[in-house]
DNA sequence: AACTCGTGGGA
DNA sequence: TTCCCAAGAGT
């Protein structure tokens, strides 16, 4: 058999089998590379079930990019609320902006495209492809996994530098005749049979061409180094309420963890009077006897929040700091809380 | 290159 | 519980 042959019965091999096999997800039954362009933001680093109804949501409400380039950003965000890394949601805005004010869509060109915040090489080859059918690599985790498996390809897939080896694979291999349901059923493969652990090899429709599966060595590959572990942080919050009912909330930096999210009155302490000290210096008031009300873990993929919370009352205001108001529970769904905050919340009851 | 940036699910 | 992870990108 000739090397081009084993390349195009491949191809053939996969695109057949996801042409009959794919899911039916919400973005697989529109053609609008706009709508893609937001599957695949936010498909980023989030599984496929989380982002189903984000999805309905956001395109219902931007169906188109004049819609989401002028929306008010507070909007933005409670649309994207919960979803996570919330500087794609910030830079998915601003780049539709700029492609529908320069080019009135979305560019047809990787070298525009890819040039746009928070468009990545992978996001760049995936919109291109699906949306346009041009054979640019999209190369995700799965991708990766997938290749290196039926290459046995043993560079270590957490590296950067590793994935453009594994580009320059892609375009060795891609379906020049259908390069979105070649991309996508890489992804779909890796999602579905050529899964991290216990690969269901035996479904395989590209088994034959797999050099892991001949070796038996399916299991070792793709070398992965690990990540160290997280740290943990302290984090005091002392939920403040004034004779109204009313909550005091704090609205965090517009850089950095959680970005411009708001939450209750909190401090980097595990000491609940060092924080009750550092909250009443805050906002010059004076805090009442403190309840704890919930203890809880929050796990990001770089740090760990241990999180306790007290409730207090306050006899009066004082002086408010920047970026800080008193909300009534009602008006807690105007504000775009993140995960730990509406723990507390819960906890509150509120 | 290494670090930052969320969340929820599964083994 | 603990760990890894899931269609990554910005700095």
């Amino acid at each position: 058999m000739k090397t081009s042959d084993w390349k195009q019965e491949f191809r053939e091999a996969l695109t057949g089998w996801y042409r009959e096999e794919k899911r039916d997800l919400p973005w697989r039954h529109t053609r609008n590379p706009y709508h893609i362009w937001i599957s695949e933001v936010m498909l980023q680093q989030t599984r496929v079930d989380t982002v189903i109804p984000y999805y309905a949501r956001f395109t219902e409400r931007f169906s188109d990019m004049k819609e989401l380039a002028y929306a008010p950003e507070e909007e933005l965000m409670k649309m994207w609320e919960g979803l996570g890394y919330y500087s794609r949601a910030r830079n998915l805005q601003s780049s539709v902006r700029e492609a529908y004010e320069t080019y009135g869509e979305v560019p047809a060109d990787p070298e525009k495209f890819g040039k746009l915040k928070g468009v990545g090489p992978y996001t760049e080859g995936a919109v291109m492809s699906i949306a346009y059918g041009i054979p640019a690599p999209a190369v995700d985790g799965n991708v990766m996994r997938v290749l290196s498996r039926i290459l046995l390809i043993e560079e270590d897939i957490a590296k950067p530098k590793t994935r453009r080896l594994f580009e320059e694979a892609v375009m060795e291999l891609i379906d020049r005749e259908d390069p979105s349901s070649f991309n996508q059923g890489m992804m779909e493969l890796g999602a579905v049979i050529c899964t991290p652990r216990r690969p269901k090899c035996l479904l395989c429709p590209v088994r034959d061409f797999c050099g892991a599966y001949h070796e038996g060595r399916e299991e070792e590959l793709p070398v992965k180094s690990k990540k160290k572990k997280q740290q943990s942080f302290p984090q005091t919050v002392i939920a403040l309420r004034d004779p109204e009912g009313r909550w005091l909330m704090e609205q965090r930096p517009e850089e950095g963890l959680l970005a411009g999210m708001w939450q209750f009155p909190t401090a980097e302490t595990a000491d609940p009077e060092e924080a009750v000290r550092i909250i009443s210096g805050r906002h010059r008031l004076t805090v009442g006897p403190i309840e704890e009300a919930v203890r809880f873990r929050h796990v990001f993929t770089h740090r760990i929040w241990e999180v306790t919370a007290y409730a207090a009352s306050v006899p009066d205001r004082g002086t408010p700091a920047d970026r800080s108001g008193w909300f009534r529970p009602e008006e807690f769904d105007m504000l775009t809380l993140p995960n730990p905050t509406k723990k507390v919340r819960a906890a509150l009851g509120l």
